[in-house]
RNA sequence: GCCCCGGUAGUAUAGCCCGGUCAAGUAUGCGGGCCUUUCGAGCCCGUGACCCGGGUUCAAAUCCCGGCCGGGGCACCA
């Protein structure tokens, strides 16, 4: 009753819910920066998972809300890549190597491909290993030293977690700066090893979480870093053995690219503490933070190192990688309406496939075409057809008709015509009796001997098939139709290297699709075009 | 063990800061119906939730305390 009295009001209230850019919450204190400056600094140790979507959309997301209010604002990826031996840049997958030049990969090109897939192109880039050799961590730890807000340390690991864990400072944490300056330049020059030095903030020793004691802000790792190898060559990367610390190098770094808000998961709430050492030692302003909850989706892990584990293709369709979904036929937009569903809250979020699904649905739903199509094809036969040839046009899609339709003609022999339908639907002509064969015409079971099934013509009008409530199926002529095969991707395992597949056949329209096309198979689901090979079409089944 | 977060229907989310308008909205799922030459889309109806216990208050999903559960952190990883 309300609705049809009111329509207008309750279509204000489905607005008001529904999530966008625009109805974003404000960022904290955003009136007192001039310009918004947001980043999404990824470690390159592997591609981007639905896991990175969430930092990466919403960081974009703000940009765009605060551009759209007329504020200046930028967005600006960092590569985090400060660790050349635990977390080695995925360069040096072979599967890389093959696909790309070293020019690309120079560019951690798979993650800007990511980005650039999700429609996110980044106002600035910035990669930390070229600023480690572009000294700018090193004269900002100098500066540190000079005014007495960082030592070298050269406690051995273990004697040191003694001092740390009974809160008692080590005794190179009273060296003087000269000592420390001296010490710092000798861990630059190489003239200690791994382990032998490093580089700490004085905090205090009696913090409450004793990782933020007088944590480390650089040290010495005894690895060439794969993308300096591959930029500079051997030499040039073997004089770097000093890498900042993840928390040093992002503070630095917020600082100098003037980072104004910083959105970022909840497991960097204690570096956010860590980071504001430095941010009060040398004057400077500290992002606005906000801690956002984890992502899982159902029936999958979201970490890189499990997924790098499983030893599949980074961009498998079965894999949560941004790489694997585009692969699978999820949609830029389906991520972006999931992300901006889930919002900032602090709780982690748990997506659920069907929802997943269903947002993709709605935008393949306009995209995708349709046509014919069987899986496990029957003959049959359909005799008493009056006529020489059957022509039949059908709409590429019922909600878009000015897309057009294609003709299908098939012509008959001696009163019959050959058809296919799915395996699956013979069961229901059997059980029924009577069917309709989408856009064609009503059948009549009659009987069947020497695995052919023979029916007959009934009608051609659909409103027979109406007022009998018939079912509908659809057909693929046996003359002119094209191979299928569809990798059932939803239901191979893991575990699995080859695809389920199921195969069929299809109207030859359905081949005039181009590779990464959709399509939606009648009664059977959305599709994406993998390939063309030898008059077969090979086809992934993305959901219903 | 210690230190942080958080807990609204199967799932996700709105509301919580500024207590009443919330017998809690939306999406998805599920059940039913309509429509449709698809088991898709659309439309309609229904289903279903404030973790538990105390307290404050005329009034609590909203504030306070305790418990339980979940997550995260406790690195010379990011």
């Amino acid at each position: 009753m309300v609705r049809s009295r009111w329509p207008e009001l309750l279509e204000e209230r489905k607005e008001e819910t529904k999530k966008t850019i625009e109805t974003l919450p404000p960022l904290p204190n955003d009136e007192n920066y001039d310009m918004i400056v947001l980043r999404f600094a990824p470690n390159p140790d592997f591609v981007l998972t639905l896991g990175n979507a969430r930092p990466a959309i919403l960081n974009y997301a703000y940009k765009l809300k605060y551009e759209r209010l007329g504020k200046k604002s930028k967005f600006i990826l960092r590569f985090e890549d400060t660790d050349p031996k635990v977390k080695r840049p995925f360069i040096e997958d072979p599967q890389i190597r093959e696909r790309y030049s070293e020019k690309d990969l120079i560019n951690y090109k798979f993650i800007i491909d990511d980005l650039e897939w999700l429609g996110i192109r980044p106002d600035e880039i910035y990669v930390q290993s070229d600023r480690v050799v572009e000294g700018i961590y090193y004269d900002v730890a100098r500066r540190l030293i000079e005014i007495g807000g960082a030592y070298v340390c050269t406690c051995p690991e273990d004697v040191w977690r003694r001092y740390r864990d009974s809160k008692q400072p080590c005794p190179c944490r009273s060296r003087n700066v000269e000592e420390n300056l001296e010490l710092f330049e000798k861990m630059l020059n190489g003239e200690f090893k791994e382990g032998e030095a490093v580089l700490r903030i004085k905090t205090d020793m009696s913090h409450p979480d004793p990782s933020v004691r007088d944590w480390v802000a650089l040290r010495i790792v005894d690895a060439k870093h794969p993308r300096l190898v591959l930029k500079y060559g051997e030499d040039a990367a073997e004089k770097f053995k000093v890498w900042p610390t993840y928390n040093f190098a992002v503070a630095v770094d917020d600082h100098l690219m003037n980072v104004t808000h910083v959105l970022r998961a909840q497991e960097h709430r204690i570096n956010t503490i860590k980071q504001s050492y430095i941010f009060r030692y040398l004057g400077w302003r500290q992002p606005e933070t906000i801690h956002f909850g984890r992502l899982h989706i159902e029936g999958a892990t979201l970490s890189k190192s499990k997924l790098r584990e499983l030893g599949l293709r980074y961009d498998d369709p079965r894999l949560p990688t941004l790489a694997g979904l585009r692969e699978r036929g999820i949609l830029p937009e389906a991520i972006w309406e999931i992300m901006l569903n889930v919002g900032i809250k602090s709780s982690d979020a748990r997506i659920s496939l069907a929802n997943l699904y269903s947002i993709n649905r709605k935008y393949l739903d306009e995209r995708a075409n349709r046509y014919l199509a069987v899986i496990d094809p029957v003959m049959i036969e359909v005799e008493g057809i009056d006529k020489e040839l059957i022509i039949c046009e059908i709409p590429y899609h019922p909600s878009h008709l000015e897309r057009g339709k294609r003709r299908i003609e098939i012509k008959t022999e001696n009163g019959k015509v050959r058809l296919y339908i799915s395996k699956n639907d013979v069961e229901l002509l059997r059980k029924k009796r009577k069917i309709r064969l989408l856009e064609l015409m009503n059948i009549e079971y009659m009987n069947e001997h020497d695995g052919k099934i023979i029916t007959r013509l009934v009608s051609y009008d659909l409103d027979t098939a109406r007022r009998e409530r018939l079912d509908i199926v659809q057909w693929v002529p046996a003359e002119d139709n094209v191979r299928i095969i569809v990798e059932r991707v939803d239901k191979t395992p893991l575990t699995e290297k080859e695809f389920i597949k199921e195969i069929g056949l299809a109207e030859p329209e359905l081949a005039r699709l181009g590779k990464g096309e959709f399509a939606q198979l009648f009664r059977y689901g959305f599709v994406k075009v993998i390939e063309h090979r030898d008059g077969e079409l090979l086809l992934r089944f993305v959901h219903e």
